[in-house]
Order: C-alpha cells, then sequence, then structure tokens
DNA sequence: GGTTCTCTGCCGC
DNA sequence: GCGGCAGAGAACC
C-alpha cells in the first residue's frame, strides 16, 4: 500500500484562496461591478499581481468572472418571474440597452424566450439498456443535455427531473430510437465519436474544464492537475476534479480520461467500474 | 473616434 | 512572491 500522498498547503496558498474567494463574493454582490482597481486594492496587492493570482485560482480572469456572475443573476431574476425590466436592473445592468446588446449572448437566446422557458421548455429522453447497464439519453432544443447511466432505469428518469427540474420532460417518440441508437453505439465504442450537438449548462469555470476534456484523446488520460493545469489554473485541481464529478452527459464529455497521477483511477460519478470499462475499451490494441 | 479598462509577456527586486 | 511597464485589444462613451 503506497503512502498517501500528502496534500501540502502552505499558509500562502491559503491567504490567496481566501483574497481570492472574497474577491468573487464582492463581484456577485457588489452594484455595480467593482472594477479591477477597486478588487486588487481590496485584496491588498497590485492589480497586476491580484490579476494573475485570480486568474491562477479560478481560470478566469476577474472580468471575465464579473460576466459570468451577472449572467447568472440574470438567469435568476428571469427565473423569478417578474418584468423584464426588472430584471435587467436587478442583475446590475446599467440601461436597456446594453442589456438587450449583452443578453443574448450571456443567455443564448432572446429574454422573453427565455424567460417564457425557454432553455428548460422541453427535454425529451428515453431509457435503454447498453453494456453498461441502464442508460438514459436526454435532448433539449440545443442538444443532448443528459447522458446518465446506472442500475435502475427509474432512479435515472429521477436524476433526470431533478437535474432539469423546470423542464418539462416528454418520454422519446419513435424518432428518438435513432438517437439513442446512436449514442449506445458511441458508448460501445467511444473511440468513434458522436457527431451530435452537445447542450453543455454548467459555471464558466465547469465548462471550461469540459472543454479541457475534449483535448484528451480515445485510449490516453489525463491527471487532474494537468487538466488545472491546461486551463491556466495550475492550483485547481480539486475544483476540476468537483467539476468533472458535476459533468451530466457521460462519455460525451469524456470525465473519465481524468484520473489520479499515481494511475489510481479514482472515483466515477457513474461508478468506477464503468471508469474501468470505459478506459479499458478504449485503449489502443498493440 | 477618443478614452479608459483589461490582459499578458517580460523583467526587476 | 510581488510590483511594474509596455503594448495590444476590448469595452465604453
Amino acid at each position: 500500500m503506497p503512502i498517501p500522498t500528502p496534500t501540502p498547503v502552505s499558509a500562502t496558498a491559503l491567504r490567496r484562496a481566501a483574497l481570492v474567494a472574497a474577491a468573487c463574493q464582492q463581484m456577485e454582490q457588489a452594484e455595480p461591478t467593482p472594477s479591477l482597481a477597486d478588487l486588487a486594492a481590496h485584496a491588498g496587492l497590485s492589480t497586476f499581481h491580484f490579476h494573475r493570482v485570480f486568474k491562477a485560482e479560478t481560470g478566469l480572469t476577474p472580468k471575465a468572472y464579473a460576466n459570468a456572475a451577472r449572467a447568472r443573476r440574470l438567469r435568476d431574476e428571469l427565473g423569478d418571474a417578474g418584468s423584464i425590466t426588472e430584471a435587467l436592473y436587478g442583475a446590475g445592468f446599467q440601461s436597456s440597452s446594453r442589456f438587450y446588446e449583452a443578453s443574448e449572448r450571456l443567455l443564448g437566446m432572446r429574454a422573453r424566450a427565455y424567460r417564457d422557458g425557454g432553455a428548460d421548455a422541453e427535454i425529451r429522453f428515453a431509457v435503454g439498456q447498453c453494456s453498461l447497464g441502464a442508460i438514459l439519453v436526454a435532448q433539449s432544443a440545443k442538444g443532448i443535455c443528459a447522458i446518465l447511466l446506472g442500475e435502475d432505469p427509474e432512479a435515472l428518469v429521477r436524476q433526470l427531473q431533478d437535474l432539469f427540474h423546470k423542464a418539462r420532460l416528454v418520454g422519446g417518440d419513435a424518432g428518438f430510437e435513432h438517437l439513442m441508437a446512436q449514442v449506445v453505439g458511441f458508448v460501445e465504442a467511444p473511440a468513434l465519436g458522436l457527431q451530435l450537438p452537445l447542450d453543455i449548462r454548467g459555471t464558466a469555470f465547469q465548462e471550461r474544464v469540459w472543454q479541457a476534456l475534449h483535448s484528451i484523446p480515445p485510449g490516453s488520460t489525463a491527471s487532474y492537475a494537468e487538466i488545472a493545469e491546461r486551463i491556466g489554473a495550475p492550483t485547481a485541481a480539486r475544483a476540476v476534479a468537483q467539476a468533472c464529478g458535476a459533468n451530466r452527459i457521460a462519455v460525451a464529455i469524456p470525465c473519465h480520461r481524468v484520473v489520479r497521477r499515481d494511475g489510481d483511477l479514482s472515483g466515477y460519478r457513474w461508478g468506477v467500474e464503468r471508469k474501468r470499462e470505459l478506459l479499458g475499451r478504449e485503449a489502443v490494441p498493440s
């Protein structure tokens, strides 16, 4: 049994993490969004250095984080019924013209469409069987929004309901069988790739991690720390692991290719045995 | 279209 | 580890 690797956490690392956390909170709450100089002054660092520390910890620049925070607030505000005008001021926009300019980019659709249920309008799904057990495939208007694996089909449907509790879930029709067949085929042989659009929904950080996972070719693996480095947040290995665990599109977002640095498979949201099986399948027979 | 802010590469202490 | 400049680019007015 190897000695468990100690995780050295220096005092400065803790302080940096605390500073960044405080800055994040400031951006979530302050109105209007604090400038880089404000944040740096608050942290007691120069703007230059603060910027670097923030990016190293989070993988995002302060500006990008602030934008993501504002987008999230906008979603919440629009979700709480009210008028669009109320929502845009609630989300920290100064004027309606700036809002309409930015909101489409932020939401991926018109604000009204979002408020009226756009993103969560209708999700079609079906449950089937594959060599890994039960599989649930769900699709929104934008693409595949979930691939769940497990033992019990009913449990998978409950998971889907939890993930998209605002959506109208519709059992798959005949056309869906074709999609299901495609996905199952892909799970049986992931190296073939899945040529279908994905509807990826996560925080800015999660989406960066998931994006980075696509750069791990089938048949190989990467460590959590390597992914953290790849997205420019070398100290965020734990956060990377959490983002992998939050992935709801199994196999297509290949979080099974992320393992511990010492080669240990670590965990897998869908069960470590499935991870082992998938990696075995992808291993190139020489 | 000018100004201000953000971001990064590079260097110095 | 931290500060700072230069210069490019984006955002803002």
